[in-house]
RNA sequence: GGACCCAUAGCUCAACUGGAUAGAGCAGCUGCCUUCUAAGCAGCAGGUUGCAGGUUCGAGUCCUGCUGGGUUCGCCA
């Protein structure tokens, strides 16, 4: 049995098979939503692009009598209320009340509210985060862990089997700054010891604090210091090569970090599948080597190992893939292409998205195609998901103040804090217990960062301002979160009144139009999914909320005045609306409080 | 210099495969709380879609050129 279709696949449904009768392309039937919602909710351009085709072999046909021919046809069909002819040839549709009357009961019935599943599932792997061990967390963090967090929630609820990554950086020259510096301040650790290959310390010799004063610490000095460069840079290769003692501190690196990284992630409700890193695929990285050189792929260019990836179309040649540095060790592209490796023998994806910042594209064209090259994938099969930077007011890569970078933890804090204040000044502050006010800031905040960011086409830059991203008005998250928590409010009151919820019976405008908009949930996750854009979901929930605030407005539900099987039909709808408002917020990564 | 991205209302952003009068929010102005949470609702105002051509019934969207901004270009990650 077939899903019900929505409002506009029936009516597109209805006006294709009448197109294919009079003898024109069924596409041409395609219902959309209208441009001209004033004049109906919906149209068809089709007369147009048929009257298009028949030019095309030589007949000269108006579009205008295609389309009256068309509004003939379906003269009498019970699904159409009315059809008109604007313009060139537009076919203005408005759907009849019987036909969004039953749309609307099979929406309150349906668990999904007429989202629909995906009919082959994919394995798909989702890069992203990007957090870097021994680096807290910033605000440069934010829109990958955001996005990708959705992408994953959003594959996964049409029905791919999705496992998202977090595919830390925890091996590079970083390490080495890190081993070097930790060596400077504590000579007498036992992992500095050469002689030694075992039984160091379980405990950390260091905290997450120490790690993110060690890394800059180093970094600046290694700047100027061509001497202190080369420790990190041997101290890295040593690592690499095995080293017992450092790869025993990499171990408590990565073991701080990581847990130093999950309260970070959980505090934006963002978790992943996996924590590896490119340490984790590092004991593949030999073989893998001898396997390229085996096919030929690869060359020896100024000591260095590469694989030349240009395409012959390009005028100017991409740069190659660096498999070794000509120290021998081992850089970027080697543990994205390990990791590649890693994933096919583990996973055996159908698909990888990566959900890393715009200015890496063209390394993960160079790591694609040498996977190309190897065998390994299709290149369709890769995909880089970039986005643009968070900039400040003045055009580039936001700083704070004092020019530092924000951190994650900061930003949170500023949310919170005015999520607070804005409770205090409602003269909400003592309705809630110390424990519901914490969650509900906590909400509140983490729905005004997430939308704020996700709102926002992917690959442009945006403009960061504290001030923006604290509005609670307008479109933003808390508006949504207001939306849910009206209904969750209506919906307790008419538990404690005994009032049910009832067959739906659609009266007023403002209700009807609260149908078609829940409708479009269905196309609104297919378009995010497909083209991998949470910004189309929110366009969505938003509308949804909006809807629902003009249906309050205009539709009291438990008013004494209110006949009974209106308030239950109401009721359905409110129910329906919060149901589809929270799931549409989750795939999000937005959880609703009770109350606010 | 090569490659990629961007330019839409005062500000921040939308616009599905090329469709009618280019939409939201903020800021501004008018109304609406003795009735389900006013973080709300209704309304007004705001535009030569960076510039110049081209393709066609029809262009913010496609093509060419230009201007202005951003990113990136083998041994950092």
């Amino acid at each position: 049995m077939s899903d019900p279709l929505s409002i506009l696949d029936q009516l597109g449904a209805e006006l294709s098979a009448c197109f294919k009768q009079l003898g024109h392309a069924p596409d041409c039937g395609a219902v959309r939503e209208s441009d001209r919602p004033d004049l109906a909710p919906f149209q068809c351009n089709g007369a147009m692009a048929a009257a298009g085709a028949l030019k095309k072999k030589g007949e000269k046909s108006n579009p205008r009598d295609i389309a009256a021919a068309v509004v003939a046809a379906l003269e009498g069909n019970s699904k159409i209320e009315r059809l008109e002819i604007a313009g060139p040839g537009f076919i203005n549709v408005v759907p009849s009340p019987a036909l969004v009357n039953l749309r609307a009961g099979e929406l309150a019935a349906d668990a999904r509210t007429g989202a629909s599943l995906i009919s082959s599932a994919k394995t798909i792997v989702i890069d992203y985060g990007g957090a870097n061990v021994a680096k807290p967390m910033h605000v440069g963090h934010l829109r990958s862990a955001v996005i990708g967090e959705s992408l994953k929630r959003l594959l996964r609820y049409r029905g791919h089997t999705v496992i998202g990554d977090v595919h830390l950086g925890d091996w590079g020259l970083q390490m080495g700054h890190l081993i070097t510096e930790l060596e400077d301040e504590q000579p007498s650790l036992p992992y500095f010891d050469a002689a030694l290959t075992d039984n160091y310390p379980e405990d950390s010799p260091v905290t997450m604090d120490d790690l993110a004063r060690l890394y800059p610490a180093a970094s600046n000095k290694a700047k100027t210091d061509k001497a202190r460069m080369e420790r990190s840079r041997i101290a890295t290769a040593q690592l690499q090569q095995g080293r017992a003692g450092y790869r025993a501190l990499l171990a408590h690196f990565i073991d701080v970090s990581i847990r130093a990284l999950k309260k970070g992630y959980g505090a934006l409700d963002v978790d992943f599948d996996l924590w590896k890193g490119e340490a984790a695929v590092d004991p593949l990285i030999p073989a893998m080597i001898e396997g390229l050189k085996a096919q030929a792929i690869t060359e020896e260019d100024d000591g260095a190992l590469i694989i030349r990836v240009g395409e012959e179309s390009e005028k100017k040649e991409t740069p190659p893939v660096m498999l070794l540095a000509s120290s021998g060790a081992v850089l970027y592209h080697t543990t994205d292409l390990a990791t590649l490796l890693d994933r096919k023998n583990e996973l055996n994806p159908d698909l990888i998205l990566y959900v890393v910042d715009q200015r890496q594209a063209l390394h993960f064209e160079q790591v694609f195609r040498a996977a190309v090259k190897a065998g390994w994938y299709e290149r369709e099969q890769m995909q880089h998901l970039g986005f643009g930077t968070m900039n400040g007011k003045d055009g580039t890569p936001f700083k704070t103040r004092d020019g530092g970078v924000l951190r994650l933890e900061d930003l949170l804090s500023m949310m919170r804090e005015a999520a607070s204040a804005r409770i205090a000044a409602q003269g909400m502050g003592d309705k809630f217990s110390a424990e519901e006010l914490s969650d509900i800031t906590d909400k509140v905040g983490v729905a005004a960062l997430k939308f704020a960011d996700l709102q926002n086409q992917r690959m442009t830059n945006y403009i960061f301002d504290i001030e923006r991203f604290t509005a609670f008005e307008g479109k933003t998250g808390p508006y949504l979160l207001y939306a849910a928590v009206r209904i969750k409010s209506i919906l307790r009151k008419a538990r404690e009144a005994g009032k049910a919820a009832g067959p739906v019976a659609l009266s007023e405008p403002a209700e009807t139009q609260l149908v078609l908009a829940l409708d479009a949930f269905d196309r609104a996750l297919m378009a995010a999914s497909d083209k991998y854009a949470p910004h189309i979901l929110c366009e969505h929930v938003y509308r949804i909320a909006q809807s629902f605030s003009r249906f309050y407005a205009d539709c009291p539900i438990l008013a004494d005045n209110v006949d009974e099987a209106v308030s239950a039909s109401r009721l359905t709808l409110a129910q329906t609306v919060l149901r589809q408002l929270e799931q549409g917020l989750e795939l999000l990564g937005i959880g609703v409080p009770d109350r606010m």
